[in-house]
DNA sequence: TTATTAATCAACCATATGGTTGAATATATA
DNA sequence: TATATATTCAACCATATGGTTGATTAATAA
């Protein structure tokens, strides 16, 4: 029924929670350009350096980073694939949202077109 | 600094959120079969109609159902709009597992095209 | 060796989440 | 009218979440 979503549902709710969050989806901001270590990741942030750590375990989890320990510094890495699979989960739900959009453009174009020339009662 | 993000981030909270829920999940892909009502909906599970009841209210937060009561029911529509701003979010990442991608193919490539014949290092 | 630095671990706290059961509130139906 | 139906509200519960502070561990630097 309503046609499987295909991707593991368990590492989708761990992709979206990881996601859910303003601080976590900062991150992943800042990865955009480049690894970084956990120190400088956390210095843009008032919370503790301790908080940022939970933030990355829990993107970590998700598999939205890897880190590769060098001494005593953690590299962090963006790895974005996982978010393919959200992705194509909400591509399930394009054509709805295009739609929609398309129904929008008509209700505008019929409103602002003629001003209310005739009333729209609907089928 | 790394390129606003341009959406609200309170309301990528509350999506990100919502979807982040298996029910929940489940709950929308029901609905992109058309309107439902929420007793209707509810069958589907082993938790208590209470339990939908919430998970709704969840989603219609989120903004990714309305709901038009006629009576004593409630019909509950899928609004998939608000997911454009997560697809929108996520293309800030594209770049990333796509190049990902290319380098995998690459390799998958190099590995089974002439099975170690001679290395193509072609840069 | 002794500090200092990078990061986690552990315990704690307040609040949120996901579920339950048992009213309560309307609205339909007999 | 009385009763059944659709849904939410309210209170509760266990666990999760997001944060804190204070060790602890390990690697560097003095």
């Amino acid at each position: 029924m309503t046609q499987a979503i295909s991707v593991n549902e368990q590492q989708l709710d761990l992709l979206f929670h990881a996601l859910s969050n303003q601080t976590r989806r900062a991150l992943l901001a800042q990865l955009r350009s480049g690894p970084r270590i956990v120190t400088d990741l956390a210095r843009s942030y008032k919370m503790s350096l301790n908080a940022i750590s939970k933030h990355l375990l829990v993107l970590e989890k998700a598999g939205l980073i890897d880190r590769k320990i060098e001494g005593r510094i953690h590299i962090c890495q963006l790895q974005a694939e996982p978010m393919m699979s959200a992705e194509k989960w909400l591509q399930n739900y394009q054509e709805f949202w295009s739609n929609n959009l398309d129904s929008f453009a008509e209700y505008v174009e019929q409103k602002y077109s003629d001003e209310s020339k005739d009333k729209d009662e609907k089928s």
